[in-house]
DNA sequence: CTGTTAGCGCCTTCAT
DNA sequence: ATGAAGGCGCTAACAG
């Protein structure tokens, strides 16, 4: 094509990928011609594109992953592209074929696991057949055997706030928590209810409610606590939308936060800074989760061993959650 | 590759791409075997991606038209590729290189136009070679001369919020606006204070203050307003990310809202729909923004007059105002 | 319907 | 340093 401007064509080829832009006809064609990036992945056999993988793009905590991700792969001269599964887990291996298919370099899970076996047995194919190509994959939040992981300590990040939480004085609690089958949900709670156990305290099962990850969620669950007649002066939501959620349910059944009852969050999601009364949780640097994951994904590959970079949690008392005398 | 277990090319080729997947041979090699993308984006001249670039994925207002974009995409089996500027305009061009690069079959350009001169003139040149090498291209927010357009009503809608708050009672406001440079920011003020005109009110141009069009800027904007000694019964925030910034300024420095201070906001983003005091805003359907820039890009191509979908916005009266006596 | 033959647009040895 | 040739993995227009 820009052969008319020069002669040959590798050498255009060349030294239009090798920066040293010569010819000063090029430069004038520059204006308009661009390499195709398909051809480039046809010769060459790979790509500059990363794919992220998330529940929901709308939700914040996803959002704030996509910004960390978006941002080192613009200083990698990568392109991301995005998929959002909806919060259905049977479409993360249907998505990570496409990607395949695309021949990505690399490819980052963002979002739980979840538990039901056909969809993570899947997955679990897609993966090893993305890495056989040549591809790499990390996950962020749960280990999957055999692939790089930035691993959230939900269930330290968990326990450490039931404690706060009983120091502050509290001793009957209600856990607004997520579908049983989210490894996250599940990691924290677990790790909540271990607090409370360092602290001497066992909760009643029926003390946890499951509901859905999502803002709707906890403004259910919140509405079945209410019938239930269990009583508690402090409710744990698995996370912040489910914890804004159950406020909405409170406020709406004159329950007034903290004076009746003092609520707790999980995720520490930007949007939510604000609001009053500040949210009591448990903070996490969404978008440097997203910015390891590149890490690891860029990083020269790891030998066998797969790499797991731990990210620490960490407790955020705010008002919320009131001391209790 | 396949050709082991068939013995033909095109046959191969054919019938994997026919849906029909005659020998069964095939259907054992499919459980690794995908097509590569790169190369039949370079065989054909196109492919299925489709490309966004936003200003700040982390924001709800983003977040939210990307949720429309890639479920919509999702229905078409399209890939969504991600590009955010970090609220960089002059980036957008660079950007759109990128995906002209890929060989996109659209691009859509979510997020309010800038007025500097140079970028937009540039992104112009870009978005020219992108639709002179048969792309598609369409903009959310303002229209741009000659491209298709998911044209958000703006003005109208501040118009309109600014008549319900004079019919509240509020004679003093303050406007809280986003940086001079951002076209969205402009139409709604400038719709604002048209509304207020309509009711016979003249607004000091003191009254507008300028900040960042985040929370951060509607925090700062607030402040300024304390120190100014204006006198206001309303503020009105240009989005709800900035109202959300100017509402912590008003806790911190004690005024109540709505005791003190009545506020409004823009957007209508979801996870500010559970705050306290709920916000009074303007609505926009931001994900239908997404699927119906999607409608275009994929629509076929409306010949020479470029298209534009008009979206209207609609005042939401909440608590975070007040009425006057 | 199937197989053959050209490309698609670029990159990369390999000589020169 | 530069040009020629071959190939990347697939599709499409053409024969059989």
């Amino acid at each position: 094509m820009a052969r008319l401007a020069d002669g040959s064509v590798a050498t255009t080829s060349r030294d239009l990928n090798g920066g040293t832009q010569r010819p000063a006809i090029e430069l004038g064609q520059l204006l308009t011609y661009l390499p195709s990036a398909a051809a480039q992945g046809a010769a060459r056999g790979h790509t500059n594109v990363v794919g992220l993988i998330v529940h929901d793009v709308s939700d914040p905590y996803f959002s704030s992953i996509a910004a960390g991700v978006t941002g080192a792969a613009d200083e990698q001269d990568m392109i991301v592209t995005l998929a959002d599964t909806r919060r259905r887990p049977e479409r993360e291996a249907k998505y990570l074929a496409s990607l395949r298919q695309l021949r990505c370099r690399a490819v980052i899970l963002a979002g739980s696991r979840s538990t039901d076996q056909a969809s993570e047995a899947r997955l679990q194919r897609e993966i090893a057949s993305f890495i056989g190509d040549g591809g790499r994959v990390a996950m962020i939040s749960q280990q999957l055997p055999g692939v790089d992981t930035v691993l959230v300590e939900n269930s330290a990040g968990a326990r450490d706030l039931a404690r706060d939480l009983f120091d502050l004085g509290h001793r009957s609690f209600v856990v607004l928590a997520g579908p049983a089958s989210l490894r996250t949900s599940r990691d924290r709670v677990s790790g909540f209810l271990q607090g409370l156990a360092d602290r001497g305290l066992r909760l009643d099962p029926r003390h946890v409610i499951h509901a859905d990850f999502t803002r709707d969620g906890g403004f259910a669950a919140a509405m079945r606590w209410r019938t239930s007649g269990i009583e508690a002066t402090c409710l744990f939501a698995a996370n912040d939308v489910m914890a804004v959620g159950a406020m909405a349910a409170l406020r709406q059944f004159g329950r007034s936060v903290p004076d009746d009852v003092s609520i707790a969050g999980f995720d520490d999601i930007i949007p939510l800074h604000d609001i009053s009364p500040a949210m009591t949780t448990v903070h996490i640097p969404l978008e440097t989760l997203g910015t390891e994951a590149m890490g690891l994904v860029l990083a020269p590959h790891g030998g066998l061993t797969p790499q797991v970079r731990r990210i620490r949690c960490t407790v955020r008392l705010r008002e919320s959650t009131r001391r209790i005398p």
